[in-house]
DNA sequence: CTAAATTTGTGCTTTAAAACATTGTTATCA
DNA sequence: TGATAACAATGTTTTAAAGCACAAATTTAG
């Protein structure tokens, strides 16, 4: 298959979801001082410890926003789609970052220097509001995330994620295969399960006709059956 | 002991945190519509799932937020000394209360309607700043609480649970002894246990002389070994 | 195009933590 | 005051999930 071009990257106008309250003057600043970065598959974005320095958007592409813990068991906390902001909770909190953040496919990112991006959020009220609202909306999503990790059976952690991700990603065009492909241990990273448990989960979820693979191809077929599950674990 | 009389509240313009970056006009605003609530020990403050209609602020006495999950399984999210805000998160994200919200001992709370903090924090920047920099710290807290809770063993889980709550509260006179009484219960639902297991690994605790309990009482007599168990579980 | 490396799939074993059961202890209150 | 309930402590059993080992399949690299 060919790949995706150049051209098709959309320009920050389109990507940067709060654009519409900016003033002409300081679209015109965003304009002048945003770069553009690309990585490749697996490529790191940035690194826990590390001190923040841009306010990022992904343009193209999927990321994964995640944590290593105890044994360097990793944690996957988050996963981006185009238009999503990141990097900047680290900058507000004058804070080194937290997680880490890894590109799952090729993905382009729109930076903006801390400085730039701090001087519009302290002079543009609606600017600031609106990643107030963001926030606020990723934290009640933390907390949620939080139960259900620890509270929740292994088919319930799986099921949910699986949801997550045709939320997330949407379907493909089949309205069906979920539209991200994963490795198992990505799939058990943000499950919070070990690889093997993601496998043999999903094998079950295969027999019991919930799902169907091919591969890192996944098929979502009772979509209700995996909700319940999800519910109750 | 004598309790607290009403004349040791402190008022407002003490509580409020964000009450330096005010104008004297909104100062005025708050000190006319502010409304002072009481809530007696393991009172409800909120419920998961209401329509949030205040923003509050503790001003004295211990509250915990916490949220149910499968089979009522409970889980503290977090446990608020005088001085911190709550319930705003749910007004900005437009969205219900997606915690409870319970006193843990008696308490007095300040409330703002939802509709004058909005028209404040639309208005005053340095507030609507002040509010992003709070919940830009939370966010990252809960971040690394899913994972410690996730990750760590029991004994990793509760020692975490043991320094979160000194390094909260503080510790009284003596230099030693955690400065809340928790129940053995509040203890387990705060570190993603059972109660049995609190129990039993706070009187391992015990013999290993890294703590001593007299009934609620805990004293931290080895935070160095604490904070060791605790990094590696 | 083969060889090495990584990823996937399964069965078996071990273990941490939950569930259960029981008893002692301390508040609560009619 | 004794009755009742709530809380704390501890031992025993059960179970979910991790850990491990190894084979098969797929990717990647030389």
């Amino acid at each position: 298959m060919a790949k995706k071009i150049t051209a098709e990257l959309k320009p920050i106008e389109e990507v940067l979801t709060v654009w519409d309250v900016l003033t002409p003057d300081e679209r015109q600043f965003v304009k002048n001082h945003y770069t553009i970065h690309y990585f490749k598959k697996n490529e790191m974005i940035h690194c826990e410890g590390d001190i923040p320095t841009h306010m990022m958007v992904l343009a193209a592409g999927k990321v994964k926003v995640y944590k290593e813990g105890v044994g360097s068991r990793t944690q996957i906390i988050r996963m981006l789609k185009p238009g999503e902001n990141f990097g900047y909770r680290a900058i507000i909190a004058s804070q080194t970052y937290n997680t880490n953040v890894a590109a799952f496919e090729a993905s382009t990112v729109y930076m903006l220097k801390a400085d730039i991006f701090l001087s519009i959020l302290r002079n543009n009220n609606a600017f600031c509001y609106r990643f107030l609202e963001e926030i606020a909306a990723d934290l009640g999503d933390s907390d949620a995330r939080t139960v259900n990790l620890t509270q929740k059976h292994i088919r319930g952690r799986l099921a949910e994620a699986l949801l997550l991700l045709s939320k997330n990603y949407g379907l493909e065009e089949d309205g069906a295969t979920i539209n991200i492909y994963l490795s198992r241990e990505d799939l058990a990273n943000l499950s919070n399960m070990t690889t093997s448990n993601a496998i043999r989960t999903l094998s079950n979820f295969v027999n019991e006709h919930i799902i169907a693979m091919d591969g890192r191809k996944l098929k979502i077929i009772d979509e209700d059956r995996l909700i319940k599950i999800s519910k109750m674990g």
